[in-house]
DNA sequence: GCTTTTTAAATGTCAGACTTTTAAATGTCT
DNA sequence: AGACATTTAAAAGTCTGACATTTAAAAAGC
């Protein structure tokens, strides 16, 4: 593990990289405790700062976790779903923000994707995320809701039927999609009788998942996604009237 | 943007949070430049290292750059899909390796996603998508291909598939269910033979895509995930035997 | 033998200095 | 006046050395 000395710069960077590829190769096990920053100095033959930079980029990506005290030190991070999860929402939030995504893209990619779970949580989903669904879809029929509140039960609502598929990798994936979507989906306002029809179409979701009926859901899940793409349409149409 | 001056420590971690959340909140737009680290130690009354492992923090989520001179400081940075591909993979194939998921799961994770974008691709692939699929068709018929070499052309076949429903945002996701593969299924020996069945059910899928038929695509896509499911099988039951 | 105290190792933080990079301001020559 | 060279200042990057804090293990005391 070595570092270029007579580079640009940025030797906090280089080294970064070079425990980053150790991890990643595997060289690194997981709980593995990595030398003390004044031996990783010496080694890299750099100043204690600099290696704590480098540690700390590591620490940003829970590549790595730090401990005080007298056995503490620096160790490899087990990764885990939770942190993934946080971190990849972070992402995908910013990457829709960022890039003038438009709202149609970044939906379509996310019925998509869950319409990749349907089958599977149809099949698999206990009565647990069931149960879940179905008091997430009275919830959204109860008047007085907050449009905020509305969208946060539309999140757990498809994070239940993506949990129901039962495949962690697949509800890591599905994180980013759905949860992203939440800014964009607050820009809108419900008016009652979209509501109504939003939650008609949650019941069905809901209905075909007890069914056990894949190509139902994946098809309520269709008729969702038309439904949203039509509301956000007007919405934006409306703004773009008003402020003209 | 305020940090608790009396907490158990971790100031730099406080502030990378506050910056982060500003960021995220969209109160700091992209390109903006953050105050110089000097100014930014005297606001949040700390040193100057201290706000620097923060900035560094930030800067490995590609939160923000950093650029030396006189018109110099930190920037908040546009996260490009480039840069939001490698770290979704780094977090993908972390994930797989250190928490013990099967091969199974990821496998039916991954053709699941995949399988979402086959209607668009279908759909919307233009000829260039067409030809990349054909010529890594023809790459993986080559014989002699170290399978490392063949495993990187599945990747670039399955990349061009899912590049060929044309959303960004889909790609994106993609990225790391596809990539994050390539470990495990850089474990798998591959014979003639089963190579042969892969490229055959590769051409069945780039087939279903010239002729623009979803339906038939995700078909062959399912094929595909059984032979892989099946291949994986007989040589992990092959190597436990060996072990033995 | 158990509890308390000490100690040492490690990270966390700070202060101040120096180096390098970069662009803008200034000066100089044609 | 305009083009080119020089100076200058601001900022990040780096280093040195020190002190504070946390933590577990070793030592001391009962």
């Amino acid at each position: 593990m070595k570092i270029d000395p007579n580079s640009p710069a940025d030797l906090s960077a280089q080294i970064a990289k070079a425990i980053h590829d150790a991890i990643m190769s595997g060289a690194l096990p997981v709980d593995k405790r990595l030398p003390s920053e004044a031996e990783l100095a010496e080694q890299f033959a750099v100043s204690r700062p600099t290696v704590r930079e480098a540690l700390k980029r590591l620490a940003a990506q829970s590549l790595i976790r730090t401990q005080r005290g007298a056995t503490g030190g620096a160790f490899v991070n087990r990764l885990r779903f939770e942190d993934a999860y946080t971190q990849q929402i972070t992402t995908s939030t910013l990457l829709l923000s960022m890039n003038d995504v438009s709202f149609a893209t970044a939906c379509e990619a996310r019925y998509a994707l869950e319409r990749a779970c349907a089958p599977l949580s149809a099949q698999r989903r206990t009565p647990d995320h069931l149960a879940t669904m179905r008091a997430e879809c009275f919830r959204q029929s109860q008047p007085g809701l907050t449009d905020e509140a509305f969208c946060a039960s539309d999140v757990a609502f498809h994070r239940a039927l993506v949990d129901g598929a039962g495949n962690p990798v697949l509800s890591y994936q599905l994180a980013g999609a759905v949860e992203a979507m939440q800014p964009l989906m607050n820009m809108i306002t419900f008016t009652a009788r979209s509501r109504e029809r939003i939650v008609a179409l949650h019941t069905d979701i809901a209905d075909a998942v007890e069914a056990q009926d894949g190509g139902a859901t994946a098809a309520a899940l269709t008729a969702l996604e038309a439904e949203t793409q039509v509301l956000a349409q007007s919405v934006f149409e409306a703004r773009a009237g008003k402020t003209k």
